[in-house]
DNA sequence: ATAGGGTTAG
């Protein structure tokens, strides 16, 4: 029975003259799969009143109440089971793991010894979540029976945590891989900025192994699509969920949301959204920090206005959505009542996270010393994403000074930490100090920091095209310098002046702006216009922050040609239509 | 009809 189908099941169920324990055991599943969590009050009257219980009923109890936090009744029907088979087992094992109590769950563990592979993956993947990876290593080793289940958690687990030498190593001493040990592999690349690679090993992914065989699958393959952009592909397996005859319920929903979102398709993730089944939290949260992160501040609020109307309550997590899109539309009163009100309201109380949007916020607005002044306030120690914002509002304001000691701090924080290096030394080269400009090329070589080269890719034709600084190497770059040239006298022609602050180097004028024209989302946008015909969207992904002469650049550009591009770089999304950004020239 | 991998934010 599907979830949300209760009401139809209940009439059913009272109409039936004769009911099997199966039957009772099938109408309590379906009372704990609803999210409502009074259902299971109606489960527990309902199994109270069951004259004939068998293990399942049991089992049932103790998993739903798990997934719906209650472990403490999960363990009392546990303890009321009279006869317990390996189901209850790990079910009891997976009601403590599930809600983070993972010493019980090893107290459990260690209290008998018929456990099972899924028993043992279950507290591996415990360990996992608990970011204990030595534990978790510890069982790996120790486990007798290992399976492609158990070194998907390990792989996984690795990558989540960015050891991608250690997740690669297993990778490839696994004996059987299936989808989940390829997706694995490539969403830690993709995540901890190797993106090339992460397409490489996507693409070597064999054929049979991408045809997602259940739910989970799809979801995963279709969240591996959107931290590589793969548009395409996210579109083709869309396109098969809906074949297979899967309704799009909330898991895999919300990964086709997450996927539209992530691949620059905004319109696609409004579409799939009106479409689902189900929503849940996680729907309506990926909505609203869909939204703001593509600069659609309005549209993100307009949907958390119709949740509330629903029954689905905000988390903490919408709110740091609702808070990033007034930071990203402007709203700044807005945004400071949604803060201060957001724990009477909502019961939500304000977590480092929600400090974070709203220095990002103040800083935006140009009000530095009112986000300087939160920070000394706040109940928290500031962490490096707070003093980035702080820095990202200095750059936009000039204010090289607070930059300074934003940057500072960052380097206490992380050390290795390239792009901080490269920020700072654009704040300087915008106002000239081209002696500290070389002072941070000095460091950054003492420290053995490298700098990430930038590239940026596009999809033509379901086929991936790479770009990097100054290309050389494109079969078609003739054709793209020379539109480049031309493209580049018609902007100048418009108004356009080429920022040349923004380069690292201390060179001549001529220089400079040559090196600007040749940056990787450039070419990848001109190879674009080139190729796709008019009227579709050019969407271009950059692996770093986009460079703000180019910013400049593509607004010309978007406007001259008559093209909407759509550019993800590391950190949001900028849709340039008609001469403008998404943004709002704040990123 | 019940147990292990999977979805969102930063």
């Amino acid at each position: 029975m599907r979830a949300g189908r209760v009401p139809d099941a209940e009439r059913l169920f009272a109409a039936m003259p004769r009911r099997s324990t199966s039957t009772y055991n099938a109408m309590l599943a379906g009372y704990a799969a609803n999210a409502v969590s009074s259902s299971l009050a109606d489960a527990r009257s309902l199994f109270d009143e069951m004259p004939l219980k068998d293990p399942v009923s049991y089992n049932v109890m103790i998993s739903s109440h798990a997934n719906h936090g209650l472990v403490s009744l999960a363990r009392h029907y546990f303890d009321l089971a009279p006869e317990k088979d390996a189901v209850s087992w790990n079910g009891m094992l997976a009601a403590y793991v599930r809600n983070g109590r993972i010493q019980e769950a090893r107290g459990l563990f260690d209290s008998r010894s018929e456990w099972d592979a899924i028993s043992w993956n279950a507290l591996m993947a415990g360990y996992v979540q608990s970011g204990q990876m030595a534990e978790a290593q510890e069982m790996f080793n120790r486990m007798s029976q290992r399976e492609v289940v158990s070194w998907n958690i390990m792989v996984s687990g690795y990558a989540r945590r960015g050891d991608m030498m250690e997740a690669r190593r297993l990778f490839d001493a696994a004996p059987v891989r299936d989808v989940f040990t390829w997706t694995a592999v490539v969403s830690g690349y993709a995540q901890n900025g190797m993106l090339e690679e992460a397409r490489r090993v996507f693409d070597a992914m064999p054929k049979k192994n991408a045809v997602s065989v259940n739910r989970s699958a799809f979801a995963c393959v279709l969240s591996t699509c959107a931290d590589i952009a793969a548009l395409e592909c996210g579109m083709q397996l869309h396109s098969r969920l809906i074949k297979a005859g899967y309704g799009v319920g909330c898991f895999v929903g919300n990964a086709l949301l997450a996927m539209y979102f992530k691949c620059g398709n905004v319109e696609e993730a409004h579409n799939a959204f009106e479409e689902m089944e189900e929503r849940d939290v996680v729907s309506w949260n990926t909505m609203i920090a869909g939204y703001a992160r593509h600069g659609f501040g309005k549209q993100a609020l307009e949907v958390f206005d119709t949740m509330r109307k629903t029954s689905t309550k905000p988390d903490d997590i919408t709110l740091v959505g609702v808070l990033a899109a007034c930071s990203h539309s402007g709203l700044v009163e807005k945004g400071i009542s949604y803060f201060y009100s957001m724990h009477c309201d909502f019961g939500v109380t304000a977590k480092p996270e929600h400090y974070t949007c709203m220095i990002d916020l103040l800083g935006r607005a140009g009000r530095l010393d009112e986000a300087v002044n939160l920070m000394k306030d706040m109940p928290f120690e500031p962490d490096s994403t707070m003093w980035g914002a702080l820095l990202g509002a200095s750059r936009i304001h000039r204010n090289s000074e607070l930059g300074r000691s934003a940057a500072e701090k960052i380097f206490e924080l992380e050390p290795e930490n390239a792009g901080m290096y490269v920020l700072l030394s654009n704040i300087y080269a915008s106002s000239g100090k081209w002696s500290d400009v070389d002072k941070m090329r000095v460091m950054m070589y003492e420290r053995g920091v490298k700098k990430v080269p930038g590239f940026s890719w596009i999809e033509v034709q379901n086929k991936v095209h790479t770009f990097s600084v100054g290309d050389c190497v494109h079969p078609e770059k003739e054709d793209i310098y020379a539109f480049l040239e031309d493209l580049d006298i018609r902007m100048k022609k418009a108004g356009y002046v080429s920022a040349t602050d923004m380069v690292l180097h201390d060179v001549e004028e001529e220089e400079k702006e040559h090196m600007l024209k040749y940056h990787s989302e450039k070419l990848a946008v001109a190879y674009g216009i080139l190729k796709i015909p008019t009227g579709r969207p050019i969407r271009v992904i950059k692996n770093l922050r986009v460079c703000e002469d180019c910013h400049t650049a593509l607004k010309y550009i978007s406007s001259i040609e008559g093209r909407l591009i759509i550019l993800r770089d590391s950190n949001r999304f900028h849709h340039f239509r008609d001469g403008s950004c998404s943004c709002g020239d704040y990123w």
